[in-house]
Order: C-alpha cells, then sequence, then structure tokens
DNA sequence: GTCGTAAGTAAACAGTCGTGTACATGCCTC
DNA sequence: GAGGCATGTACACGACTGTTTACTTACGAC
C-alpha cells in the first residue's frame, strides 16, 4: 500500500540512489563554480535539497565528493567524430553545449586545495591526456595532446574564468576561427 | 590577584616600510601556491614573522592585501623589446625567470573567491590587455591580445597548476618551440 | 503484524577563519 | 628627561568549516 500522495512534510522520500546523484549534481555545479574550497558540504547538501550529514554517509568525506564528480567525466565521446572535423567538433561542444566545460574549469578552481589537486592531476592524467595522446596517434602524439590541452585551457580560463572583454562580445566569432584552426592544425599534424 | 605573566618576549625590531613589503612579499609567495581562499591572513603574517594583526592594521582587510599584490604588478617590462624577438623573449621570462608566472598563477588559483575573482579581471583588463593591445596596434589589436593571453595563460596552467607529464620533462622544449613560434606569429600579424 | 535495517535528521564537536580591541612599548620631538 | 604617537602584541569574538554521533523513522522481509 504505498502512500505516495503523502507529503508528511518533515521527511524526505527515501530513495538512495536520487539522494546520491543530487548530492553529486550539486556538487559538480558548485564546484565548477566556486571551487573545491569555497564550497561548503552544507551548501551542497542545501542544493541537493537533502541533509548534510548525507554527504559523509554516501561520499564518506569531501574529497570522496570531490573524486566521485572527477569519476563520472568521460571524454571519449570528443573523440568519435571524424579527425578532420576536430576543430569544429570542440568549438561546438565546448562554446555551445551548456555545461561541456564544467569539469576543466571545476579543476582549475579546485586546483589551489592539495587534496582536489592532487586529484585532479591524476584524473588529468589517466583520463584525458593518455587516452588523447593515443587518439592522436604518431608523430609525438604525447606532446601534441600537451598543445591541445594548452590551448584549451587557455582558452576556457580567458572566457569562463576570468573573462576577458574582446572574448565576451562579438568578437568572440573570430577568436573562435583562430582556435579552431589552431585546434585543427595539432591534430592533422598525425596526417601529413 | 595571580601573579603577573612573564615578560614580553624581545620585541621586533620596528620599521614599517619594512614590515608592510615584509607582509607583502609573504602575500604574494603564498596567494601564487596556494590561492586567495587557502591563505590565512595568520599564514602571510607567520612567513613574514610579524603578529597577525599588522596585516589588518597595514592593509585594512584580507581583500585590500590581495588588492596591494596586484597593484605591484607591472608589465611594461616586457614590452620594450624588439618586437620581431616577442616570442623568444616571453619564453624567457616566463620560463627562466624565478616567480615571473606568479601573478598570473596567482589569480587563476584565487578565482574562485568572489572578491578576488573581481579585483583580478579589473586588474588584468585595465592594466594587462589594454596595454598590450595597445603595444600590439592594429589590427585586431584586442583580439590578437587575447590570443596572446589564451596561449600563455593555458601554457602557465598546464605547467605550474596542473602540471602534465609532457611538460615536466624533456619534452618541455619542443612545446617551447611550438609556444614561441605561435606567439610570434600573432605579433608579426600587425607587421604584415 | 513485527522487526531489523537502511535512510534521513538534528545537534554538537573541535578547528580555523577574518576581524576588532585593549594593551604594551620603542622611537622621535620637544 | 618627558610626553605622545606610531609600532607591535595578545587575545577574544562570532561565524563558519568538515566531520561524527545519537537519534528518529520509513520500508521491505518474514
Amino acid at each position: 500500500m504505498p502512500r505516495s500522495t503523502e507529503p508528511k512534510k518533515p521527511t524526505r522520500k527515501r530513495d538512495a540512489d536520487r539522494t546520491r546523484s543530487a548530492i553529486l549534481d550539486a556538487a559538480r555545479t558548485l564546484f565548477s563554480t566556486r571551487g573545491y574550497a569555497n564550497t561548503g558540504v552544507r551548501d551542497v547538501a542545501d542544493l541537493a535539497g537533502v541533509n548534510s550529514a548525507l554527504v559523509g554517509r554516501y561520499f564518506g568525506s569531501k574529497e570522496g565528493l570531490y573524486r566521485a564528480t572527477l569519476e563520472v567525466i568521460d571524454i571519449s565521446p570528443m573523440l568519435r567524430g571524424d579527425r578532420r572535423r576536430f576543430g569544429a567538433d570542440m568549438m561546438s561542444i565546448f562554446c555551445d553545449t551548456e555545461g561541456a566545460s564544467g569539469p576543466l574549469v571545476m579543476m582549475i578552481l579546485s586546483a589551489a586545495d592539495p587534496a582536489a589537486h592532487a586529484m585532479s592531476i591524476e584524473f588529468l592524467q589517466a583520463k584525458v591526456m593518455v587516452p588523447l595522446a593515443r587518439w592522436l596517434g604518431p608523430p609525438n602524439a604525447e606532446e601534441r595532446a600537451a598543445r591541445l590541452n594548452i590551448l584549451w585551457t587557455g582558452f576556457l580560463t580567458s572566457w569562463k574564468l576570468l573573462p576577458l572583454q574582446p572574448l565576451a562580445d562579438a568578437r568572440l566569432a573570430s577568436t573562435r576561427r583562430w582556435l579552431e584552426a589552431a585546434t585543427q592544425a595539432i591534430v592533422d599534424e598525425g596526417t601529413g
């Protein structure tokens, strides 16, 4: 006899999976806007509409919560398109897809905290740079992957994090063309 | 009445200017290493060898201290060399000069804090992008300045902040050549 | 029905934070 | 030498932090 229509009010409906993912979603949102240090577990819990002690229950600690937000990141969708259109694909993913820049911005904003810093580096190396270099292929796969990282880290920092005037208005289009060409050039080095 | 306390330890020699600059130096070091949020006024005072209340006396508040660290930054030395060697000059400044990357890293590491964020943007626009665009000259001065910012922000982030494997070893030399060429190309657009 | 356990709650813990205040004292001026 | 102000010190305040504990309650198994 389910009493689904009974909003007894004080108690939240019990659903561990839903609660866990609500916390995770809230954490991704806050970590990628305020960074690790400026996001409290109570902030996350409030945004998720959840008691703050549940953060500890489901993720062990704030560090565990940050690790969990890293684990859901997956760049493989970016590497599934046509190599000859990689630059354009990256542009549309990062510029036109809401929240696509979140994970990278989160890691940069959280780099000041030692624990988050270590986790971010480990993740970036294993789950981003290695797959990206493997996808790029010879020659100089790792170094070309690093160049791509430089370009996009710089762009997202200058656009989202410390927004520059020229990237906030119409001139963005011109920068986009330059960035797309530079990105594609790095990929195309492998297909000489 | 309890016994009067033991005599105070020998007091620091009185020199307001020296104290102020000691605090400022410590703040620059810590802000550019741990960021604004993860640096406490007590940390700054301890590193400076100074009582923590003096931070408030000399800089009003932590925000005031951060503003003071921004005010001493000056990019004009970077714009005094030969335009045809700008890329190489930037390389040697940022890669071979200890602490040259400090201010930019500090701003990125501190971007999570709202107050520091606002101050950094204001400073970056007025004291970096505007002079840089003026120095670059037509055509598209502001946009080319933004491109340079993207390149160097990305490089310093990938090198100092979230260090990538290829930038930590010998392959750095190859990335340096690429970055130098890309930098010089942006400058040379203005000299048809 | 009842009962054990998972799910959720409230409160408190021990720190740290930025800041303000009350006090001590060295140094300069007279 | 004496006063006074700048300099430096010690400490407390309230607010916030991450985490833990003790407790209540809903839900599924029997």
